[in-house]
DNA sequence: TTAGTATATAAGCATTAACTTATATAAAAG
DNA sequence: CTTTTATATAAGTTAATGCTTATATACTAA
C-alpha cells in the first residue's frame, strides 16, 4: 500500500464526526468509553466499534485498567493526522458543541 | 452546521485515494478533466461527479475554456485541507504511483 | 445546420459504512 | 460461585458511496 493509499484511508477514518469528535477530546487527555457513549449519545456498541477502528489502524491505543478501558492518542508519527487535530476546536468548545458540559459523565472510571 | 460538521465532512471527501490524488496533483497547477481521466483510469462522469463534490464544498473550482474545463485548488480559507495536502508526495511522486509519467495524457488541453 | 468533442447529469447496481439489538467476555463485588 | 458492570463482538438493517452506461448540454468546426 502507497502513501496516497496510507493518508486516504486515515482521512476516511476521520471523515466521520464522531470519531473526528473523539479524536479532539483525545488531545487533551485519555478518556473512558463510558465517557464517549455518554457524550456522543449513541449505544456502547457503536463507541466501540468507532475505537477499534482507530486503534486498528494505530491512531489511538488502549490501556485497560480494571473493568475500565482507557482509549490516547498515538499519532506522533502521522502528521497528517495531527496537523487535522490542531484545526479542531479545543476540548470546552467541543463538549459545548456536543450539547455537553465538562465535568459530566460517569464519575467512577479513574 | 458547527465546526466539526464542516472538517469531517471535508475529511469524507478526502478519505477517498482518487480525490486526494486530484488534490495533491492541483496543488502545483490546474489540471483538465480530460487529463484525470487517463491518470485515473476511470470513466468520464466518474471523474466529473468527484469534481464535483469537490466544488460544492468549495475545495476547488472551475474555469472553463472553450470545451474544457480546468480545475484549480480553492484551499486558501481551508487550514485544515491545506495542512494534509502539504503531507502527500509531490507531482511526480503521486504520478509515478498511479503508474504514469509526466507529460502524457491529452495534449490538446492549452 | 450538422457532426464531433468535452463535460455534466441521470439512473441503476454493488459495495461500504454506521447504527441497532443480542450475545460473549472479563473484571469486581457479594 | 453468582451477580453486576464495562467492554467487545456478531448479526442484521438501512443509508451512503463510487462506479458504470446512457443521455443531455455546450462548444468547435466543417
Amino acid at each position: 500500500m502507497n502513501r496516497l493509499d496510507e493518508v486516504a484511508g486515515d482521512l476516511k477514518l476521520l471523515g466521520d464526526k464522531t470519531r473526528l469528535g473523539m479524536l479532539g477530546l483525545l488531545r487533551e487527555r485519555e478518556w473512558c468509553v463510558c465517557e464517549f457513549v455518554d457524550i456522543f449519545e449513541i449505544s456502547q456498541p457503536a463507541v466501540s466499534q468507532h475505537l477499534r477502528k482507530l486503534r486498528v489502524k494505530g491512531i489511538v491505543k488502549e490501556s485497560k485498567r480494571g473493568q475500565w478501558v482507557h482509549y490516547s492518542l498515538d499519532v506522533a508519527d502521522k502528521p497528517h493526522i495531527a496537523a487535522v487535530l490542531a484545526q479542531l476546536p479545543d476540548t470546552a468548545a467541543l463538549l459545548d458543541l456536543l450539547g455537553k458540559k465538562q465535568g459530566e459523565g460517569c464519575a467512577e472510571c479513574d
